[in-house]
DNA sequence: GTCTATACCAGGATAGAC
DNA sequence: GTCTATCCTGGTATAGAC
């Protein structure tokens, strides 16, 4: 009789690794990636500190494994979608369905959010990891705005420009409403970044074409 | 005779604390704010380890000195200003602006820059702080806002928001740019960052009331 | 594979002579 | 005020028994 109650004896590492995991995502949401210690890790799953690295060389790699996991599900759940690049984010509909999707990509997995934010900014300024994690992390932002420039559309600035602007925009919005009280709601901030991303301060032009009534008042004039 | 070659005896202090602090925007510049240790600084400045607690009690410490000199410059620059939140963020000029100034400051002043960002994100997600220094650092923009919405101008959100989502975009991007070699340069960065902060990824409406030749071809029409 | 124990070091901070 | 010397903590990582 193989495994009975989850322990085929040796498979029993499995259920620590995934303790180590466990411990660490409860952690690194609540006290962040760079002030959780390993020793606090092994210590709230309940192992001793020598068993971590028999999963993990590193804090670092745990949080790559959590990466992996991540993306895993992401994968998953993206499968049925394909999504190629002919999406046109000039269209309010799909505009807001990306921002929504990243929105909340980062909302369920808050751990590895956190852990990643402050694991990009942690590192030296003149590494350039941030600008690669920002590059890596827009590109199918800017896949679909290199798209819209080959049809003919005149963006604000260079794709890749646009997009870090945009990713930019997303993560640290995002770390900063982490704060556990009173943050706006989730459908509030999607909804305002995506009027923002789409028309700016100035606005939508003159015959509303976005989802709101009618009632808003023409844009104000010039002033001093 | 007092003070000959800036050694009043007593008022040598200074120049140690001076020398910390220079040595300190250098390495924080360089390595980045949380990973420069103190005793990185004392050495770089030529001091004893024990001579830093003379000046301050801490780096945090150091940053709010360094902080200070910073904001002192940039009231003295801004004194004949006045800068009063009459002011139209929907006007192209007046909006680039303010983005520019705000590039300036933080180019200007590279090692503040990086060490109040990286404080900013080090620490606990919880704790607040990020959405906290998010709010202070783009106090100025959401009162131009709050203005703009008082006049009738509708906005993609609330005023506050709005705002935050500017500045973790202004921030950020800043931050990640910061690598040594080929960042775009800071006129492009910024004009880039006002035609998007203006009119989004839409586009100006129809008669381009922006800067840029009417040889842009009209926005993209909808796509799969 | 997991534990206990411990070596080890980086770094913060202080004591006390000059 | 600045130095040298040192203490001491927290945290990483390993050794070796079970």
């Amino acid at each position: 009789m193989p495994r009975e109650r989850s322990t085929t004896r040796k498979a029993k590492a499995a259920e620590t690794r995934a303790a180590l995991l466990e411990a660490a995502r409860r952690l690194f949401s609540e006290r962040g990636y760079l002030n959780t210690k390993i020793t606090d890790i092994t210590a709230a799953a309940g192992r001793a500190t020598g068993s971590f690295y028999e999963h993990f060389a590193s804090k670092e790699e745990l949080l790559t494994a959590l990466l992996a996991e991540l993306e895993d599900a992401v994968d998953a759940h993206v499968v049925a979608m394909e999504h190629p690049r002919e999406h046109d984010l000039t269209d309010r509909d799909q505009l807001r369905d990306h921002l929504a999707a990243a929105w909340t990509v980062m909302r369920d997995n808050r751990p590895v959010a956190v852990a990643l934010f402050q694991a990009m900014v942690a590192d030296d300024p003149g590494s350039g990891r941030a600008w690669r994690d920002l590059r890596e992390q827009t590109r199918t932002i800017r896949e679909h705005l290199e798209y819209l420039v080959e049809r003919g559309h005149r963006l604000p600035g260079d794709p890749e420009l646009v997009a870090a602007a945009i990713g930019a925009m997303l993560l640290t919005l995002n770390y900063a409403l982490l704060k556990t009280p009173d943050s706006p709601d989730d459908d509030r901030v999607v909804e305002t970044l995506t009027d923002f991303t789409l028309h700016g301060l100035a606005g939508p032009p003159a015959p509303s074409q976005s989802v709101r009534p009618p009632d808003a008042p023409p844009a104000a004039p010039t002033t001093a």
